[in-house]
DNA sequence: AAGACCCGCGAAACCGCTTTCACGGGCTTA
DNA sequence: TAAGCCCGTGAAAGCGGTTTCGCGGGTCTT
């Protein structure tokens, strides 16, 4: 059981020769320390091979050294490789500065749950939301002060800092590309439509579709739910209301995938007849036949940016939203 | 910064008219409290909204309520969607038994690097470790009595509490299924054989053949590396040095599908010609084309044990590794 | 030269809970 | 009935930092 004994202020004090307030001071950065006897402390640290113990400090001080990462997880959200890379980029950075990372992988519901009365009590000095389907919870915590940290466009427009991809930018990126390669009627399989960023990649695609001085056929946009067989059943769909349809761009790439698969069953030629454009690059747009052309995003610097803010909050610094740009990565569908 | 104003001991003492010995006894399922005096803690706990504040707690006993999950991030581990969904299953379990999961992703490297520090420290009630590439680390903390868990097979057998896949029972699964099919030559690519998980599904393979009375043709046996790159690799070899492989099993389902793009990109059919089996089912398998025969694992109930095993642990039981069975899941590729 | 300030520093209170220790009373034992 | 126990309980001493407060001495006014 034996943390193995540590040695404590006390002994740092005695060694250096000073109070243990001294000591304190010099290891929390207060300048306002005479250099000699700082220098004595940083030895006596360095010599004991003092490590300051985060409970006591925690308890003292009310500042834990936590930032907990909240997962929305009403389905198996985490299962998504997105959530683990977007989690090891605030991990890193979180890290680098000193703090820990606790994850909570829960159904966060009410504004009253488990997961909001920990958060609530103090026991971590912030919190970065993914995958949030309510805002109910976040104003609450807002409005306690708890410095927080959306990944995603929050729906309500709370002046909460956020970080994102820039889903607009992608979704023109990939229509743009769309046409550009001589497609003529491009239909698109949107994400789950409750999401910010399924909005945002229609809007994208809606306005390449308003420069170019048309407007897409009637049901050639369809409200996908991100899944494989969602981008299966609007493709057939789609085959079937408009024959001629040249261009399909899903909102992410399993649904294109999907799309893919059926119009491969049906013979139709993926590029030569249809060009499909997903989204997010994932390992399976590289795996694909023929290879997803997509729109790529960097999720780890999403999750290090969202790590960023935090840190900033946790200065008393003014923050302000970070959108990252995509690249479209063209492979062999587009 | 207000995490508003909470109740402590000496509140709920008054109100309850007790000491606060006596609430932390009643708050800590000391049984030694009369019961009416017991319900009156209960009723003041009730009636303020008391929490207990974790801090304070960890500070007085020496128990966090942390466990730290150490994800050895030399390349991004982490954005495999296997450790994410590992890691959920985790935190659920520990949640439950009302502990946080503290994430770290980090190069572990030495046994004394910061991840090193911070486990030994105290800081921690527990470690489960992902993906673990040295011991050493391993085999100090638990000197140290720090209640461990290793996801994976380790190494070297010390008594370390873990968890595993039936890497073995996969391994000889997907083999006898190819051989059952009517496969007469079979190759495997091996993951990484730095891992014990890809050693164990060869062993598996190697006791097909064993019971087969045969055994593998030299070159029949290629050492992967997991990565799609690698499966390609490996196929262009097997194909060029023995024409007449009719069955690959890969030892996870991305090397698969290299295999699996290979082969088709040379025209011979799958499964028609070659039948192609990976491991994991993950997506890629199921949206692949030909679908993907692979072997399943519960991802999830892999986390699940290794949180139970940890707090098997913490109540100071003994535990015996966990081993969980695999599931073979006939796709169209073989 | 005396009063007003400022600065660096230590003593001590404090953060909120846990745990040891000793006390008083009811019981058993001789 | 006296001595010995056991039990439920509260007082108080931590746990290891942080922070307030005030002191002594040097510097700056007037």
């Amino acid at each position: 059981m034996a943390p193995i004994a540590r040695p404590t202020y006390a002994v740092i004090a005695r060694t250096a020769n000073v109070s243990e307030a001294t000591v304190s001071r010099v290891l929390n950065g207060d300048d306002s320390v005479h250099p000699e006897r700082a220098r004595r402390v940083h030895e006596a640290v360095e010599k004991l091979g003092y490590k300051k113990n985060r409970v006591a400090s925690a308890l003292a001080s009310g500042r834990t050294g936590l930032i907990a990462v909240v997962i929305d997880d009403d389905l198996s959200v985490f299962s998504d490789p997105f959530w683990g890379t977007v989690t090891s980029g605030v991990s890193r950075v979180l890290m680098e500065n000193g703090l820990q990372t606790v994850l909570m992988v829960s159904p966060v519901g009410s504004a009253d749950g488990g997961v909001a009365q920990y958060l609530k009590s103090g026991e971590v000095d912030g919190a970065i939301f993914f995958a949030l389907h309510s805002d109910a919870l976040v104003t609450k915590l807002q409005k306690q002060g708890l410095p927080l940290v959306i990944t995603g466009t929050p729906h309500s427009s709370n002046d909460v800092a956020f970080v994102d991809t820039d889903n607009f930018g992608g979704g023109y990126a990939a229509t743009r590309h769309l046409m550009n390669q001589g497609a003529k009627k491009v239909a698109i399989i949107t994400g789950d439509i409750g999401t910010t960023a399924a909005k945002q990649r229609l809007d994208g695609y809606l306005q390449v579709y308003r420069e170019s001085g048309h407007v897409p056929a009637k049901g050639l946009i369809c409200e996908g739910d991100y899944s494989f067989e969602s981008g299966q059943q609007h493709a057939k769909k789609l085959i079937a209301a408009h024959p001629d349809v040249d261009g399909i761009f899903a909102s992410n790439d399993l649904m294109a995938m999907g799309a893919m698969s059926v119009l491969q069953d049906m013979g139709i030629d993926v590029p030569g007849k249809v060009r499909v454009v997903g989204f997010d690059d994932s390992l399976i747009a590289q795996t694909a036949r023929p290879a997803l052309t997509t729109i790529r995003q960097d999720v780890v610097a999403l999750g290090e940016a969202a790590g960023t803010l935090m840190i900033a909050q946790l200065n008393g610094q003014d923050v302000e939203p970070v959108i990252l740009p995509t690249d479209l990565v063209v492979r062999a569908s587009a």
